[in-house]
RNA sequence: GCUCGGUUCGUCUAACGGUUAGGACGGGAGAUUCUCAUUCUCCAAAUAAGAGUUCGAUUCUCUUACUGAGUACCA
């Protein structure tokens, strides 16, 4: 295992769906390992199951990557030196490779059908056994190891199904090692032969495909999901039969997500029990149920990144927010944890509003007045920027912005009904008829009529609370929302008293 | 069932065999405030169990329990 040579990465994932963010934190760990050795991120597409091929999923990981941030330096898009990308065209490769292990006596040629099998299956099962295609019956089955040669060549010219099969060693202790979780050792006997080529489509397995694309590709580490673990020694003893066992990658086991609830790994449908995505993008699929993503539900990519790379990751450090630069810099393989985590929604929220809160209020302000465009509110960019600056400390998503500044720019069209029991009452009445007057009397609302008023208030002997309450119920119609005087100062001296006078003459005290 | 992983507050996690076991989310209490939210302060909350090694185990070993994955002509 050559440790000199150039990082470089895959993220292999099938299109047989939208991709999970499970998938997307591999795709990150690929990255940010890649970019912290200044190694090469390779987006490879591993289409060798026809039956399970969903159209669109490859554009979906592909934007779905893109909108994560993760730039890819080698793949299906933008091509490469070892292009193609897509295993499905590559499929001319794969065969020769499974000859050669055929030829070294590392495979053989294998004549049963699924039907055959899966009555095998059966059988076994009915004795209350464990059907396994292994060294214990496969030279009752029909092979190449027992089948004669011009039995084999006959077979195969009269155009019989055959898949090739790996001939796994009997009784041979296969020492591992993965960088997360160190050296791991299997007896081979307990393994079975899997099949690496079918001759119904002829194309590769899994198994093969990985193996021989991550050697022709020149993969330095393969860093991949814990179900893969179990495989781990297929790989390895593939390696050495190929003879590649000096370039061979290392491999990096990562720890599955976890549902939020309950048992088990997150799944697709978890999204919809539990309410929170569980992809990066919604998805629209020809067939089947669409489902919820981060991008639309009003998650930054940044955020969304951020919380991914520290669920299974921590740098040691009480850092919590990281940019993608800085995730970069800190990654290692070593500080990947070992065991599952379990996904939380809410701390997901919570990252995304430590993001709204370092977002720029321009963008925002933008965003906002597009909200305000649709629902017929006609404004400026500067006000609805400057309403984001008012608002913004209390919104998680950019989404929340609409809601809460919503009467900035237009009046109430109904009080809530609490805030009215509690507040307006005979005697808030007269002080808000009070304060009516005071303001006309200003030439305009500023910060100073807001310490004019409050000296005022205190002068006078008055409840401040109470009248602050009435004054937020005729401005805002809620009570809710930031510093009184500030709203009033946004919208105005004139509207301000439009808006009392409304109150006052539209509504009869409790 | 078998094989291979894993197990620190409810959750995500920190602690190169020696810490009052730390932080964050969530929860609770309080402060600030014209309201709500923010913010700030404080509180509760964990080494799965049992053996062993050691002067000393969260950390090493073993057993048990629990848990995850795999067990396809799917990836």
């Amino acid at each position: 295992m050559a440790d000199n040579r150039r990082v470089r990465v895959r993220f292999a994932p099938s299109p047989t769906g939208a991709l999970h963010i499970g998938g997307v934190r591999t795709a990150l760990y690929n990255y940010l390992f890649a970019r912290h050795n200044g190694g090469d991120f390779i987006l490879r597409i591993e289409d060798t199951d026809s039956q399970r091929f969903v159209p669109g999923a490859e554009a979906y990981i592909i934007e779905s990557l893109k909108w994560c941030g993760i730039k890819t330096d080698e793949g299906v898009e933008q091509g490469g030196p070892h292009a193609p990308y897509r295993q499905s065209e590559r499929k001319e490769i794969y065969l020769k490779y499974a000859l050669q292990l055929v030829e070294n006596g590392s495979a053989y040629y294998a004549f049963d059908s699924a039907d055959e099998l899966n009555a095998l299956r059966k059988e076994y099962e009915a004795e209350g056994k464990t059907f396994a295609y292994n060294y214990e019956v496969r030279e009752k089955l029909q092979t190449s190891l027992n089948l004669s040669a011009e039995e084999v060549k006959a077979r195969i010219d009269r155009g019989d199904q055959w898949v090739i099969r790996f001939k796994m060693p009997e009784n041979e202790d296969v020492e591992m090692d993965d960088i997360i979780r160190g050296h791991i050792s299997i007896n081979s006997s307990t393994l079975d032969d899997k099949v690496l080529y079918k001759s119904a489509d002829q194309l590769p397995t899994y198994h093969l495909a990985n193996i021989v694309d991550d050697h022709l590709m020149e993969i330095s580490h393969v860093i991949r999901g814990e179900e893969w673990l179990p495989s781990l020694p297929l790989h390895y003893l593939l390696y050495r039969a190929f003879g590649w066992t000096d370039t061979q990658p290392q491999f990096a086991h990562l720890p599955l997500l976890l549902k939020p609830q309950g048992q088990g790994k997150l799944s697709k449908r978890d999204g919809d029990k539990f309410g929170f995505p569980v992809f990066p993008l919604d998805w629209h699929p020809e067939e089947g149920e669409p489902a919820k993503g981060y991008r639309e539900e009003g998650y930054f990519p940044q955020a969304f990144i951020n919380m991914l790379a520290l669920l299974g990751w921590n740098p040691g450090t009480e850092q919590e927010i990281f940019s993608m630069d800085e995730l970069i810099e800190a990654f290692s393989l070593e500080k990947v944890s070992k065991s599952g985590a379990r996904f939380s929604p809410d701390k997901a929220k919570w990252f995304n509003q430590q993001y709204m809160k370092k977002a720029d209020d321009a963008a925002l302000g933008k965003q906002l007045l597009d909200m305000l465009a649709k629902e017929g509110i006609d404004t400026t960019e500067e006000r609805a920027t400057k309403a984001v600056s008012l608002i913004k400390e209390r919104a998680t998503f950019p989404c929340d912005l609409l809601p809460l500044t919503r009467y900035f720019f237009v009046a109430p069209d109904k009080y809530d009904e609490k805030s009215v029991q509690k507040v307006w009452k005979a005697d808030n009445k007269v002080l808000l008829e009070k304060l009516r007057e005071k303001l006309v009397a200003e030439p305009q609302i500023t910060e100073a009529t807001e310490h004019k008023v409050h000296e005022w208030i205190l002068s006078e002997q008055l409840s401040m609370g109470q009248m602050m309450n009435a004054f937020r119920l005729a401005v805002l119609g809620i009570s809710q929302g930031p510093s009184i005087f500030a709203i009033a100062e946004f919208i105005g001296k004139d509207e301000t008293i439009k808006r009392i006078d409304t109150l006052l003459n539209t509504v009869p005290v409790k």
